[in-house]
DNA sequence: ATGCATGAGTG
DNA sequence: ACTCATGCATA
């Protein structure tokens, strides 16, 4: 769908969505807003400019400034609350907002550090912020019930660690063809003696680690 | 905190 | 077969 790697890096106003539409619809899967349109470039000053220009509304929930200060104000408050990140996500689902369920200590923790993509980190602010704020105020009202501790199972599962210098390898390999053919991958797998499912997935999670948001270009 | 994995959505 | 949001297991 996108082929080559964004050619827009000037503000070039492009087809930008000021998309800000809904967050979370349901527990997983539908924070898919309008990301396929290479908005690497869509904080230029003279966009945001455009866009208040328009009467649309001034984007602050959009500005990673914003978010780098909120993410780090929701890290310092839930701390002061002795909440840790899985608390937190489990207590998502206690908030009983429209359509959204329990995260993991992961996606928590990936949300305080910026490493979730932009829209994801959009979609989840105003989540994890309605949180904080009933987390504050019950705080305040010593409200407090034990509830029940429920034995998870905790269905194990296995994971693959690749070795050092198969790893060192792939890291090649990456730098000089990203996207490598479905028939070089087969090759690379093959070579380095992994599953090719094991060579596919990587590239897939480096790819996507390399887009991720961490104050890359613009900060 | 991060690596490898899954699955829905998309084209 | 890819992208994206997310998660389990682990360092």
């Amino acid at each position: 769908m996108d082929g080559i790697d964004m050619l827009d890096p000037s503000g070039s106003m492009t087809t930008l969505t000021p998309m800000a539409e809904t967050p979370i619809t349901s527990s997983h899967h539908q924070l898919h807003g309008s990301y396929h349109n290479g908005f690497l470039g869509a904080h230029h000053p003279a966009m945001a400019a455009a866009v208040a220009a328009a009467g649309l509304h001034p984007d602050t929930d959009t500005d990673p400034r914003e978010l780098e200060a909120f993410a780090e104000r929701f890290k310092q408050r839930r701390i002061k609350l002795g909440v840790t990140q899985a608390d937190v996500g489990k207590a998502l689902a206690n908030l009983k907002l429209p359509g959204v369920g329990a995260l993991s200590q992961s996606t928590i923790c990936r949300f305080e550090s910026l490493t979730l993509s932009h829209n994801n980190m959009i979609a989840l602010k105003p989540i994890l912020q309605a949180w904080l704020e009933e987390a504050e105020a019950q705080a305040k009202n010593k409200r407090r019930d034990p509830d029940a501790p429920s034995v998870l199972p905790a269905g194990e599962k296995k994971r693959t660690s690749i070795a050092a210098p198969e790893k060192r390898s792939l890291e090649a390999y990456f730098a000089v063809q990203p996207r490598p053919s479905g028939e070089k991958i087969a090759a690379i797998a093959e070579k380095l003696d992994l599953k090719k499912n094991v060579v596919r997935v990587w590239f897939c999670n480096q790819r996507q680690k390399q887009k991720r948001m961490k104050f890359a270009a613009q900060h």
